[in-house]
DNA sequence: GTGAAAGCGCTAACAT
DNA sequence: ATGTTAGCGCTTTCAC
C-alpha cells in the first residue's frame, strides 16, 4: 500500500486567498459571519488547490468524528440468511450519509471479538453506536452500554424490560402477529398453527405471543418451534402435519419459513390456501412474489427501521425514545 | 448524543508510571527498545488508567488510519438480492480485524453519491478501498483511481483491458461457465441452452465466453439474456421453451435464475434432470439446497474473495497483482 | 534506553 | 468581520 500523495493544508490555502488560515476554517464550515468577496475568494482557492479538510486534525480538536459504528453480532446466524440487514443497513447508510456521517461497520464473529468491539467503542473513535443483538444472551449490549457510547438498538434487546432506558427500534411484532392471525381467523380458519422463529430472539416470542392473544393457549401442539430459516419451515410444516393432519391454517414467524412450509405443503399434496391458508411475516419481496402460490404476509418497512434508528442516534428526531413501527397485511395469494 | 467522557491521555499514563510520553508511546506501539521494568510499570499504568489510544490524534502525525473503505456501487442492483455480498463483506471483515484494520462502508445509490465518495477517498480518510464495480459503464472505479487511493476490485472492472494495472479479485467464471457446460455435455446433452446474467458485468459476460468456448456459436436461440434475478430465470426459461421446445439442458448464470428455471420447468411438467438437466453458478447454500431437486452448480469460494481482496490490500499478500480464484463442479440431483 | 521538544492540520477563544 | 494564538494527543527526531 502506497502512501498518499501530500495534500494541501488550510495554511496553503490561506496563503492563495490571501486570508488567515482562520477565516478560510470559517469558510469551509459553513462561511457564516465571513463576508462574500472573501468567502468567494476562498472558495476559489479551495478549488484550485483541492484541498480537502483533515479529517483526523478536526476530530483532534472537535472530539466529533461525524462516523457512527454499526455493530452486527455473530452475522451466520441470520445476517446472511435473508436480506433484513442489508435493507435495514441501507436505509442507515441513506441517513447517515445525508448528514455526512461515515458508517464504520463492526461485524463480530464470536467472544473474542466481543472485547474488541468494546474497545473500539470505548475508544472514542465514533460518535455513536447502532447495534443489532440478536440474541437474548447476547454479552454484547452490556459491554457496549459500559463503553459509554450513545447507542441505539436494532429490535428490542431481550434484557430490555420496559424499565431500562435503552432506545431501540423495533417494529411491532406482536400486533403484527395478531393481525396475521386475526386474518386467518376471519377467514373461517378454526385450527390455526404456528411455526415460531428463534425463540432466543425478542422478535419471534413477540411474535408468538401475538398468535397466543388471539388464539390463547389452547392447542399447544398447534405450536412448533423453528429457526427462522426455510429448512426449519419445512421441518416445523412437517411436524405439523404429523401432529395434527388437519390444520388449515398456518402463520410462519417469517416469510423464509413460510416458503419452506409451502414447500412441504405441495409436496403432501395441501391445496394452499384451500386447504392450508399460509400466511407469513417480513414482507421479503424476493420470496413472497416468488412462492406458489404468492405469499399472504405482514409487511415491515425495514429499510425505514434503519433510517430511524439513524435518526435517533443522530438527535434528528428529535428528543424521542424508542420507536415501535406499525406493520401492515399484505393480502396476497397464499390466505 | 451526548459527549464521550473525557479519556485518560498518553500525559496522564506517563505521569502514572514515572516515565515520559514518549516512553509510553513506544510502550503502546509494540514496546521495541524500552527495557522489562519500565515497560511493566507502562503497561500497569495503561491498565490502571484505561487508557486507549487517541487514533485522531495518531493519525494525524502518522498520517495512516488503519481504516479501510469499501465501496459498494448501487446496492439496489444486486447486492440486496443475494447473500453473495454479504459473504464478501464477512472475508472482508475477517481480514481486516486481523490486522487491525477498521472497515468503512460506503454505499452508492446513484450519481450524487460518486462525487460524495470520491471526495471521501481524495480525502485521505482511509489508506485504501475496496471497489465493487458491478457495470460496465460505471463512473466510479474512474474517479477513485483518480482520487489515488489504493484500490483492489472485487470483479474485474469492465475497462480493465488486461494492460491496465488495476488490481482485482475474480473467479474463474469462464472456465467454471465451460466446466459447467461440459458437465451437460458429458450427461450426452445435445441441445445446452444458457440464461446470462446481466451483461453490463463481466461475471455475465466471461460465463457466457465460457459457455460459448464449449458449444460454439452455434444455436443463438438457445442463448437468453436474465438478469441474475429469480424472476429473470423464469422468464428466460419460458422463453427458451417457446423457442425451442427440445432444449434438454440449461446453463444459468447463477443460482437464483437457475431456481427460476427450475420453477418454470416443474410448472410445465419437464421432469428434472430427466428431461431438463439445469445447472447453475455460485452455490449459494440457502438456494441450492432448497431447490427441487437440489441444484448442481459451480462454486466459487466468496468469502474467500472479500478475504483475498483485503490481504491483497493490506499487502499480506506479498506482491501480488489480480488473483482468479478456481471454481469447483458441485454435483447434486439436477444435473 | 530514555527524555525533551517540535510539530501533524485544524478549530475556537480571544483580540483587533 | 478578520486575524492571532493556543492547544487537541500523539509520534518522532534529536540530545543526552
Amino acid at each position: 500500500m502506497t502512501e498518499t500523495a501530500p495534500r494541501p493544508t488550510l495554511e496553503a490555502v490561506a496563503e492563495r486567498a490571501g486570508v488567515s488560515r482562520a477565516t478560510v476554517s470559517r469558510v469551509v464550515n459553513g462561511g457564516d459571519g465571513v463576508r462574500e468577496p472573501l468567502v468567494e475568494r476562498v472558495r476559489r482557492a479551495v478549488e484550485e488547490l483541492g484541498y480537502v479538510p483533515n479529517q483526523a486534525a478536526r476530530s483532534l480538536v472537535t472530539r466529533r468524528h461525524d462516523a457512527i459504528a454499526v455493530v452486527v453480532a455473530e452475522p451466520e446466524t441470520r445476517v446472511f440468511a435473508d436480506p433484513f440487514f442489508a435493507l435495514q443497513l441501507r436505509g442507515i447508510s441513506k441517513e447517515l450519509t445525508a448528514h455526512d456521517n461515515q458508517l464504520v461497520l463492526l461485524l463480530t464473529e464470536g467472544r473474542d471479538d466481543h472485547a474488541r468491539v468494546g474497545r473500539y467503542l470505548a475508544g472514542g473513535h465514533v460518535d455513536g453506536a447502532l447495534v443489532f443483538s440478536l440474541h437474548l444472551d447476547d454479552p454484547l449490549p452490556g459491554l457496549i452500554q459500559r463503553a459509554g457510547v450513545p447507542t441505539v438498538f436494532g429490535g428490542r434487546p431481550g434484557w430490555s424490560d420496559g424499565s431500562r432506558d435503552v432506545v431501540f427500534v423495533d417494529s411491532d411484532n406482536r400486533g403484527g402477529a395478531r393481525d396475521a392471525v386475526r386474518h386467518l381467523v376471519n377467514l373461517g380458519r378454526t385450527r390455526v398453527a404456528h411455526i415460531t422463529g428463534a425463540l432466543d430472539q425478542t422478535s419471534a416470542v413477540d411474535r408468538l405471543e401475538g398468535f397466543r392473544d388471539i388464539m390463547g393457549d389452547a392447542g399447544p401442539q398447534l405450536v412448533v418451534e423453528g429457526d427462522f430459516t426455510p429448512g426449519g419451515g419445512e421441518r416445523a410444516m412437517r411436524e405439523l402435519l404429523e401432529r395434527c393432519p388437519d390444520v388449515d391454517a398456518v402463520f410462519a414467524a417469517n416469510d423464509l419459513m413460510a416458503s419452506g412450509a409451502l414447500r412441504v405443503l405441495r409436496e403432501r399434496g395441501r391445496r394452499v390456501p384451500d386447504d392450508v391458508a399460509v400466511i407469513g411475516f417480513d414482507d421479503m419481496l424476493p420470496v413472497t412474489e416468488q412462492t406458489d402460490p404468492p405469499l399472504t404476509t405482514i409487511r415491515q418497512d425495514i429499510e425505514e427501521m434503519g433510517r430511524l434508528m439513524a435518526r435517533l442516534l443522530l438527535g434528528t428526531a428529535g428528543a424521542a425514545s424508542s420507536v415501535v413501527l406499525r406493520t401492515t397485511l399484505v393480502r396476497r395469494a397464499s390466505a
